[in-house]
DNA sequence: TTGAAAGCGCTAACAG
DNA sequence: CTGTTAGCGCTTTCAA
């Protein structure tokens, strides 16, 4: 029961310790005929390493820690799969903790980490994390990457928002309409900032003058803000397309719609960003995809990739941005042809 | 650098490992005077125990595996965020690992939480886990609960089914529908079994004879099936409700009546079921609700209860059923008047 | 009340 | 080619 050790195979075998160890790494002479029996020991005893006592000894934990803040937005949990497969392509596990605000909860997850000797920490959140945490994890020698949101200078992983919304919009504009609104998200966060930029860059590239009274700006990214966005343009503006800042705010404005009987594209050509929820709706959306799993990969390989090379003090981190790519079912079309 | 040890703070305060010990643990005899050498010693070099030792020594990881099999299915995400808090507040880290199917998966991650000493594995999956594998973890004294599938006798955690998709049908009976149909997943599991059978007793109850022609079977639960079954009940079969067996089938229904422009729930009533969608979709959607999370909760306390008393030899496991509760949001209304 | 010491299971350097 | 041995950091028994 409980489990053999190196012990137990070793005595099976007849051999020592040592040599056991020298099959099991593969590295060192071994004669064909030890070799053979530590082999038929391992297997008889259904032997698995003891990996806290590997830990102990080479300080190598073979574990990331995965911080993620718990957000209703599909596009962590992504994020969370690529992460969670490219470490176990790389032989690592992922130790994941979602945050929900409880005060203290950074600093338990932190210490948690430092316990078990993660190799490194992902950082996936909406929020700035405290820096005291982040130097504590320093101090230990453990890197840190972060993934969408981060101070400039540090490693991170980032989507190219700017040129998603500005790819977004313009196929707005490429459609015929002039007359394009924007549901974005408010506070002044790099990420909202860089969507409203891109999209206003793309009105003006065709010609078009933004202008405030087509950018609603929510409180955060849930349907209801959606609905209520899309509420005020439809009775106050009466954009001939909306461009949506994710599709959660997306699916909200698809609600208000429904209830009044507006049909996609035909009355309005609307389009999301994120492409977590846009195969869903009804109907089907044009979005800005995010290569979330591809993210996760970035951030883990990134990772990896300085605790091989540690940044020197003073020196700037990395920065990964990641592509957007537009994906068209059918929910952009020209402008109706009643509206100017 | 790297990490004082309890060493490092034995010689800061002046004393021994033993005493260090005693007063990290608040167990044993330590003088006032020591005491506070120590804390101080501790706080000074910000020690933090390294559990790989505690572990070898205790063989008590603090750790739960998690095996997930990938899922386009938002539920799944929803469990597992139940499993993670409910370990986090129980002082349980969770390694979590997402199967993909790739060949020899299942076994690598046994493996690896054998080798990291898990206390208990828990295991949410559509489909049967290879029991040669179930019999590894019990032999290593690893319990195992599985969620939503698994074989009577095991220890699990499921959806009360049947009473679920009773009350939704009988939502829709209560409605004054008599044309009642069903899109469900096909398959023989007993999930799947359950949710059909409680339909036709909802219908039996209201004096409604069920009727094969009403019942549409998916290959799986993606919305593009959800959107054949729809199509093909309203062309050929013309019901006044529609029960889907999951959000994400209700999700490709309403795609198909978009598109012929019918309207929910006007000319059609639409429930759907697990709530995962439901609130994103337009019209917002009734849907039989799954405490998800309250899932997660359950297995991992059933979980660490086994740990305390495992089962005996040919005793059956405690099988826990999670109610269901009926959201409404509106989507179903009387029949259409013109209809029978 | 305190300290010394014996491992937990594994690795790797070293001597045979 | 093989075995012995000294720890990794922590817990805990035992003796002082």
């Amino acid at each position: 029961m409980g489990n053999a050790t190196m012990h137990d195979v070793a005595k099976l075998a007849g051999v020592s310790l040592a040599t056991v160890g020298r099959v099991l790494h593969k590295n060192g002479y071994v004669s064909q005929e030890n070799r053979e029996k530590v082999e038929a020991a391992v297997k008889a005893l259904g032997y698995i390493p003891n990996s806290a006592a590997q830990l102990l000894k080479n300080s190598c934990s073979r574990m990331l820690g995965h911080i993620l803040r718990f957000s209703p937005n599909l596009l962590f949990g992504q994020i969370s799969r690529g992460v969670d497969r490219a470490a176990a392509e790389r032989g690592y596990s992922v130790l994941s903790y979602t945050k929900y605000g409880s005060p203290g909860e950074d600093q338990r997850i932190v210490t948690e980490f430092i316990s078990r000797r993660v190799e490194g920490v992902l950082i996936t959140s909406l929020q700035e994390f405290d820096q005291g945490l982040l130097d504590k994890l320093l101090d230990a020698g453990i890197p840190t990457v972060r993934i969408e949101r981060a101070p400039p200078g540090a490693d991170r992983v980032m989507v190219d928002d700017f040129q998603g919304a500005y790819q977004g919009a313009r196929s707005l504009v490429e459609a015929g309409h002039g007359n394009i609104a924007f549901i974005g998200m408010g506070g002044d966060s790099r990420v909202e900032r860089l969507r409203l930029l891109g999209y206003r860059k793309a009105l003006e590239e065709g010609g078009i003058t933004p202008s405030p009274r087509l950018e609603r700006l929510a409180e955060d990214y849930s349907p209801q803000e959606g609905y209520r966005a899309m509420e005020a343009l439809w009775r106050h503006v009466g954009p001939t397309a909306v461009f949506a800042g994710a599709d959660t705010l997306a699916s909200g404005a698809l609600q208000y719609l429904y209830q009044v009987g507006a049909r996609v594209p035909e009355d309005l050509s609307l389009l999301g960003y994120d492409n977590t929820l846009a195969t869903l709706l009804a109907p089907p959306l044009d979005s800005v995809g995010i290569q979330a799993e591809a993210m996760g990969r970035a951030a883990v390989d990134l990772l990896l990739r300085r605790k091989q090379r540690p940044l020197a003090p003073g020196e700037p981190g990395e920065e990964i941005l990641v592509a957007t790519e537009l994906e068209t079912r059918g929910s952009v079309g020209p402008p109706p042809s009643g509206s100017r």
